[in-house]
DNA sequence: GTCTATAATGAAAGCGCTTTCACAATTGCA
DNA sequence: TGCAATTGTGAAAGCGCTTTCATTATAGAC
């Protein structure tokens, strides 16, 4: 099947729409039944050597391309996948679909991106949406709905879901260790000498930015480093309440050596926020991120950061979903969340 | 039958989809027959108001949501828009694509979003997608397709094209004048006593890349400084060769106290290069990008650059297309870029 | 050599909608 | 008052596929 999809032997871009070629003209041209050609191009029945041939052939001549709107309706599939992001200008988000695409494109599977802004009704809208648009599939990155809210989706069809543990009939949790990177991230600061870490967390509202308070938490506690609330300044994933946090923090008075921001863009706000504050980085405060941008590598100084590739993540979602589509149970691990040390983290020397 | 289905109004997510509403289901309810009810859908043809009443009513009872495939089939309208895109995970047309989709959504169009990766090839494997798709127009954010083939696309259907000047029936294009916004740039450099004024341009096989060059030597011969291709580095639009760049130019031994990037990205790379090699922005080298992207205003120091707003350009490409779509001659006027003066550059005072 | 499984194929019935086309019911104008 | 020009409506024919279902050809079993 995707062999024929991705052979094509239209020159001009003109010609190979103006005069659309259906399945029949094809079956006409190798003298067989439409039946025939299309259970040729879904795999669905053994047909014989020859007469796959000349369809094969009369494919090639006419430079055939089936339509997927009329596959759609006759066949109930539709060849796309709906794909639930929050915001289609996050860069971390951004990632993730490019490697949702890359994995959708060559099997014939074309994405349906919707955001769904961070907002469970939107999110809901989309769904509808996408479902409305009889996708075969739906990923939905992160998110606002409930689990339960999934759960029922995942009885019309399958889904594929980032960031939760969940898993039921149809339905596949791709979950990332947050509790774990942000262990990594604090304890790099303590290893490092660290004692006075701040934590700028991200929108409370949010299960990752939950589990990467408790990852600091974990750190410090294994550290038997009292976690002081004053130290933890609230954000909301974007940079300028990284800028806002270290306001605060710094409003507090209280002393901190080290800040781990709870995502990259929070981070480059903090960094900004040290900066109009006199303060260095990381000479006279070290700072961490987490999700590692590729934009973290050119921040100055690089910015260290826990490194959670959402390119790969998109990948791995769309073939759990493409496992799941074939009907096979899908078998996947995701990667743990791994430290990259750069140039905004200093070891306390004092 | 109908007493069943007209007991619930589609609370649950799961309901509104399990059972799906065909538009002959509300024919039957309503007491008018199934074309009716489409003229009533699609306002293609007048109705007495009791028969509207009823069909309306019919739709609001059962939940009615027409199946875009069948009206894609039938109709040959598909509601869907085609964007080519070059890389979603850019910050620049991520912004454009958020523009898209929020003109698209309400009208119950969905963006169909494929990325051309700055290849040709690859963006014509994308437009063909689109056109099998059926896709009722498309939007093409700058990309690497001839003039030419873009008007032959549109003989078949409308496209919008952004970066071009580009103009033919069915065919519209928005162009930003890069030349004069990398002028404004430049002329900022100038106007603060800078002689020296490095320019780091993008890849030369990008239009865009052409007009910024340009536009700087437009305002280096304006102001009567003679240009100096040794102060020219090339780059390519990311992070890593505005930082390749900042090494190339140092490595000239040509003097300079201004850099002018032919985007944020590569801006935010030769900050870092400068750095790397202990210079200071702006106190040693002056540094404007272009584009203002908004992580620009978070960058350290904040970085002057060049507005270009994509997020209003996908606003009004999406709003461009749905005029022409629906028959109207679009009127439109890109706005013109404009200097965004943040800190990255000081007044030469020597 | 006859009879029943099995395999390969085609005819035809949809999928859910749009859109002629034809028809009846008005309406307008002489 | 009569005839043509509307106007509102439904029946029915697709749109380009998939998928039963039935049919014929072939093989296997006795």
């Amino acid at each position: 099947m995707s062999s024929i999809l991705s052979k094509r032997n239209a020159k001009t871009p003109v010609d190979s729409l103006s005069k659309a070629i259906t399945l029949e003209m094809v079956a006409k041209v190798a003298g067989v039944s439409p039946a025939t050609v299309s259970r040729i191009l879904n795999g669905t029945a053994v047909v014989s050597p020859e007469r796959k041939k000349a369809v094969d052939a009369a494919i090639a001549k006419l430079g055939f391309v089936p339509n997927p709107v009329a596959r759609g309706l006759a066949g109930g599939r539709t060849f796309s996948i709906g794909v639930v992001t929050q915001a289609l200008d996050s860069p971390f988000y951004g990632s993730a679909l490019r490697g949702v695409e890359e994995k959708l494109l060559p099997l014939g599977y074309s994405p349906l991106f919707v955001s769904g802004q961070w907002d469970a009704e939107v999110e809901t809208r989309c769904m509808d949406v996408l479902r409305s648009r009889r996708v075969d599939g739906i990923i939905v990155l992160t998110g606002r709905l409930t689990d339960k809210a999934l759960k029922a989706y995942a009885k019309a069809l399958p889904i594929v879901v980032t960031g939760r543990k969940l898993s039921a009939p149809g339905l596949a949790g791709l979950y990332c260790d947050n509790v774990e990177g942000a262990r990594l991230a604090t304890q790099h600061l303590i290893d490092l000498g660290h004692r006075q870490i701040a934590f700028i967390s991200g929108d409370p509202q949010h299960p990752d930015a939950i589990d990467r308070l408790q990852g600091y938490r974990n750190a410090l506690e294994a550290a038997r480093i009292r976690f002081d609330p004053a130290l933890v300044a609230e954000g909301g994933f974007y940079e300028a309440s990284g800028l806002q946090a270290v306001a605060d923090l710094l409003a507090t008075r209280k002393r901190f050596t080290a800040i781990f921001a709870a995502n990259d863009q929070m981070a480059v706000g903090a960094a900004l926020g040290l900066s109009r504050n006199s303060l260095r980085v990381p000479e006279d405060v070290s700072l961490i991120g987490y999700d590692d941008l590729s934009s973290s590598l050119y921040s100055n100084p690089p910015l260290s950061s826990i490194h959670q590739s959402a390119y790969a993540l998109g990948q791995q979602a769309a073939e759990v979903l493409l496992q799941m589509l074939a009907g096979k149970k899908p078998v996947f691990e995701v990667p743990a969340p791994r430290l990259v040390s750069r140039e905004s983290c200093r070891r306390l020397t004092i």
